[in-house]
DNA sequence: GCACCGTCTGAGAACTTGCTGAGAGTTGGC
DNA sequence: GCCAACTCTCAGCAAGTTCTCAGACGGTGC
């Protein structure tokens, strides 16, 4: 069963394909359109748990849209995507609700997991809460800490984001491409040994911690050469 | 079950969409309605426990839709939302009655503020107290007074409001933007910096405080470099 | 053992973000 | 009308972050 039920809402076919597959990829049910109006109708079909949203569509503004989903009782949440500086005032006034937004170009990661915190905080089923852990780390998304062995740890943005991938495939090897895609931005140029050197960053952090004992704690972050990298604990 | 009932009565779209879903996202159940009649319609089915009532409505006035209600045997508590000078007078003349006001352009903290106030001092069984705690800092809606580990603290209107949207949301960090959304007017156009300045003020007052055997009190907000402000008691 | 190749990491440049003091503009009380 | 409190802007500094590069490191296969 899908973790819940997503509209996916753009007219660049490329980007809406990336959103779509990588979602569904992520444990979603995704249905996408193109414009405002087939969004509309589709909505009214398949009733979504939360809608993704181009601001920028060809025919109705991502805005209209909101509001006529509202209008017809619709009160579904919306995670609106938008160009940098360009809508991100108008934006802003309105996501006062439990609404939120992202901003182009995004990373994968980012996307989902600002899904899942708006629908962590509109479906306030309290038990899910918003901690992920594998063996003796925890990284909350709420506070944004992390924590390994109960011994807090600093990250910083880049190095939060990287953890968290790495989490959610713990025990999976993830190639260098794959990490790239989905931590940095989608439109990213740059050569793949960034990603080394946040493994380097984060190892430093999260795998070279002493425990109360002045023992070393077993390392969590593993190579695979030629292949990738994997999080696991090795026994 | 929602906290309480209240019918919002706008007719911008926006004002309106932005009011609702803002107020669901607080836990009420909202409805929604764009001018007097269908507002008094709606009041009659739904019997709310608050009515957000803008002045400036296209048929009735909102004052002419009070007393419909009143008339009708409807005794239900009336937010206001009012143009700034305009008829600011002219409601506080009408407000005797456990009714206040707020004047737009309006920031969603001071409304959710409101509306508590209101519901508090009408449904007055109440049990819940207007006072917020987190640690040793407690927030006093009714007097407005503010006190870290005991001693009273006096803070500008805004960093009240500022403290309260961090205490409401404890332990979980708010971006730059959201408190933007949420502490300032919803029409506010200048920089996030503004931000960044009160966060400073409130420090400097709440976090720079010695108890009385002059030990420093450990720091209860925290910058998340790059993500946001998080208030929270660190052990 | 040696050469090759992928990986690791220190150094550092460029940039971004956040903090704060100074001050201009506004409002409200007396 | 004047003063005090408050809001907001600005700019400079400090610190953190991102990314690149190059040489060191270490496994693998011959």
């Amino acid at each position: 069963m899908p973790e819940a039920r997503l509209l996916v809402v753009d007219d660049e076919p490329n980007i809406r394909e990336l959103l779509a597959t990588s979602l569904r990829f992520a444990g979603f049910e995704v249905h996408a359109a193109a414009d405002g109006h087939s969004a509309l109708k589709l909505a009214k079909d398949v009733e979504p748990d939360l809608v993704v949203l181009d601001v920028m569509l060809p025919d109705l503004d991502g805005f209209a849209v909101t509001r006529r989903l509202r209008e017809r009782g619709q009160f579904v949440p919306v995670l609106f995507l938008t160009a940098r500086d360009d809508t991100a005032d108008k934006v802003q006034g309105l996501t006062g609700g439990g609404d939120d937004y992202v901003t182009k170009p995004f990373s994968l990661e980012e996307v989902v997991a600002r899904i899942r915190a708006v629908l962590r905080r509109t479906h306030h089923v309290e038990d899910d809460s918003s901690v992920l852990r594998y063996s003796d780390l925890e990284l909350d998304d709420d506070s944004h800490e992390v924590r390994r062995a109960g011994q807090q740890v600093e990250l910083s943005p880049t190095e939060f984001k990287l953890l968290r991938y790495l989490m959610l495939n713990a025990g999976r090897v993830l190639s260098k491409s794959q990490i790239l895609d989905h931590v940095w931005q989608y439109d990213w140029g740059g050569d793949a040994n960034i990603v080394e050197s946040y493994i380097s960053y984060l190892r430093r952090k999260i795998d070279s911690i002493d425990n109360a004992e002045g023992r070393r704690l077993p390392p969590l972050i593993h190579t695979k050469r030629g292949v990738g990298y994997l999080l696991r604990e090795m026994t």
